[in-house]
DNA sequence: AGTTTGACTTAGCACTGCTAAGGTGTCAAC
DNA sequence: GTTGACACCTTAGCAGTGCTAAGTCAAACT
């Protein structure tokens, strides 16, 4: 040990974070950044090996921040997947972009896969079989990376001076405005209940 | 008119689109698009605004391309919607990293728009309210992209030299060594059936 | 005191999307 | 047939990107 560093890992990826809700994943740059940390651009090469680097880290920051763990011992698999799902997509709307930053994650800590194998054992113990218990953590996972991917997005199909077909139209007024909660609810309570289902039939 | 264009809008699609199974997204840049079509990088622009628009394009045409429509006369909206999701996925599977250009898409053509309008609209003959069909066909469509779009990544959470935990490697072993098709049909059908369970409980 | 080493700076490379200005061939009008 | 206009493409180049190589300098160890 010499010198005790000014910059580490975690204060970038705590800074990279703040900065993301300030500007967006396209305005986070490695120079705005540095920038931010009153330091030039090259300084963060000493701490993170790419910018890709610095985005898992992120993207895995974002993970442990929406704190899924194991069901309660009084708490159904049901519910503890739906809760699950809400606390993950409130942790991806918490920042900017977030679901894009953690679709374009590469890597994951070991210590976050460590925290889904545990919640892939207590599945286990409730009856599913391990390959179901991934398979139906994985679909809510990347439905909720879908839906928030959209969601954030904030993208019209088509822009807004232009007429829209008529179902369309009395869709999203039927929906007010937006596709937001409910709709979200909707598909999670389905994905929930349709597995449930499959659970009971092999 | 005047002199031929060499260069069309239609044909800077497709061979965007054959360019991107070659070198990828990341290596989808303006200029190797224009050499590979013995152009210079400016030219591009008099045919497009912005890459963006070049990529809304691609995304349009990998939708176009999986041919979804309404649901046959005799087909009932479950298989339909099974159908169309497959369909789906193996449209964006069909060119490398497909997920991601569609996820970076911000705008989508009239005529796709109108062609969804109506898949909404043979939704509602069959008993589903305006706000229900959208949310649905949200939810399924938002699921394929979040599914593929971790299918494509090809990642893996952690390196492979790693160890992975207990319960991961033995669902990873009973599913074969990847999630692919029948992670994918089992939170489909989960979400299909979950749907006809939401749609008798209103 | 001298050497090592961790943490940072300065300079700069190869590349990106995109623009401004200029050229060139083809068409319509006269 | 000459002229003008316009569609289409080229040359040159700007501002910005991620990242590297080499140098600086103070703190820590011997």
């Amino acid at each position: 040990m010499t010198k005790k560093p000014g910059l580490t890992r975690p204060l970038l990826i705590d800074t990279a974070l703040r900065l993301l809700d300030e500007v967006g994943l396209d305005g986070l740059t490695v120079r705005r950044l540095a920038a931010d940390l009153k330091v030039q651009s090259p300084a963060l090469y000493w701490h993170i090996r790419t910018k890709q680097e610095l985005l898992d880290g992120m993207a895995d920051r974002m993970i442990k921040d929406a704190e899924m763990g194991p069901p309660g011992e009084d708490e159904s698999w049901q519910r503890w997947l739906a809760r699950r799902a809400r606390g993950y997509r409130a942790s991806l709307l918490a920042h900017r972009d977030g679901a894009r930053v953690v679709a374009s994650a590469t890597r994951l800590e070991m210590d976050t896969l460590l925290a889904f194998d545990r919640e892939l054992g207590s599945m286990v113990e409730r009856g599913f079989t391990p390959g179901l218990a991934l398979r139906t953590l994985t679909a809510v996972t990347q439905y909720v990376n879908g839906f928030v991917l959209q969601e954030q997005a904030g993208r019209r199909a088509v822009s807004l001076d232009e007429e829209l077909p008529a179902t369309l139209v009395a869709a999203y007024r039927e929906e007010g405005g937006a596709l937001g909660e409910r709709a979200f609810e909707h598909g999670l309570l389905a994905l929930v209940n349709g597995t449930a289902l499959v659970l009971d039939e092999p």
